[in-house]
DNA sequence: ACCGGTATTAACATAAAATTAATCTATTAA
DNA sequence: TTAATAGATTAATTTTATGTTAATACCGGT
């Protein structure tokens, strides 16, 4: 096994779903782990740390949202992706899974070869991060001006003086900065950055652009007043 | 189905999200397409001309931002707004969103309301200012002999230089340019630009337009006494 | 339970935009 | 030609959006 291999771990209360998928998968050259249960996935994956969790969502005991809010509560898996198991024709609005911080659901049953593009599709998306620490190349890096914003590592460089934003100013600035020149409403903004049920006070956003500011220099952000924020050209 | 009903494509390959969109698109009136994969969605592009293309960026094979790309390389699509359909936690995907050509973005889940009302907001806009078949315009920019209006970005250029406008002038300028030739009458322009609501008094208008003619010039700009306003063809 | 940092709210200041007021000018109809 | 009217113009004023700072709430990590 390279151990440069993506580690995917699987938890499924059946033993025939768990073996269909380690097989299909070993034989793309992921490293698999697998449990039976919610808790013992738990286990695994803490000591594992994998990049990857394919977690079904019907269970007896903890079931997989309830095991997802917990695999989130872990720090050192805030990398990971979870992805659901779901049966085909499961109602979309039971599938609560997205909020309980799952990133994407794959239904059973599902064909071999369906299942390893979606899983590579996933881990390329997301892979960039969460392999290849040292990777020097721009992938994932844009570049504007004196800035370079590293969507990895969450870091923007002002003329190479490396900033780590916290979570909110970098998304922020990751969306505007996404179309230099274009006018992003403050409704764009909430919609995107916050989510499209939270609500947030006015001024949550000034405060957010005035810190941003600060940081990468008042040069970059241009208020339109009464539309909205863009990223200067 | 009203035949001038907006027409929107789904691009999904999960069958419960493309049922849920159709579901509760439809049941607004809208004319629904939808497909597997983007292959089939082009194929239908081409073939329907929608007005708004819904798209997922997570796909096996080909990924929404491919198929935006591929979607926006066809000439008659140029008026067709995209929005992708991204799940929560996927921000990093924006960037590559908006090079592609997208417009906008929905994330996943998202309430019918909110759902509907986005949708609302987005086709809204396509009337407006683009439902123009005959015009030279692209890429939401107007011109208009040697005005340039991008409601993008907010921005005039006369003789390509740029003028930024506050908002009720830009949207009072983006109205009667959106017809030239054709007279605005005052109650036009007040329920269009000010709204039906908000009452305001005589003299407003006149102000506004001054201020317009100040910045973009005198010639663009005639009064129909006791009628209204037009920009001249 | 506590700490350190992030996110949000609150309160107030400021600058810009919108509107009004006052006055002037041009056009039209008697 | 002149009174009446609509619009133009300018300055003054009001309103609104955003900026700013500090205080507080919140959350993950120890």
């Amino acid at each position: 096994m390279r151990d440069d291999a993506y580690k995917i771990l699987v938890i499924d209360d059946e033993s025939d779903i768990i073996e269909f998928l380690t097989y299909n998968l070993k034989k793309e050259g992921y490293e698999i782990f697998s449990a039976l249960n919610g808790r013992e996935g738990i286990e695994l994956a803490r000591k594992h740390n994998p990049h990857l969790i394919l977690l079904d969502i019907m269970m007896p005991e903890m079931d997989g949202i309830e095991t997802c809010e917990k695999l989130r509560a872990l720090p050192k898996l805030n990398k990971t992706i979870i992805a659901f198991l779901t049966a085909r024709g499961e109602d979309y609005s039971q599938i609560a899974g997205f909020e309980a911080g799952g990133d994407d659901y794959i239904t059973k049953p599902v064909k071999p070869k369906v299942l390893v593009s979606r899983i590579r599709a996933l881990l390329k998306r997301y892979g960039k991060y969460t392999l290849e620490p040292d990777s020097q190349e721009q992938a994932g890096k844009i570049k504007r001006g004196n800035l370079v914003i590293d969507r990895e590592k969450y870091i923007v460089s002002v003329n190479n003086r490396d900033l780590v934003l916290p979570k909110k100013e970098f998304e922020l600035l990751l969306l505007i900065s996404s179309k230099p020149g274009k006018v992003f409403t403050r409704d764009d903004i909430f919609s995107q950055v916050w989510g499209d049920d939270v609500i947030v006070g006015d001024r949550t956003i000034d405060v957010h652009i005035r810190k941003l500011r600060e940081k990468i220099g008042d040069e970059h952000i241009s208020t339109v007043k009464g539309v909205g924020y863009k990223f200067k050209e």
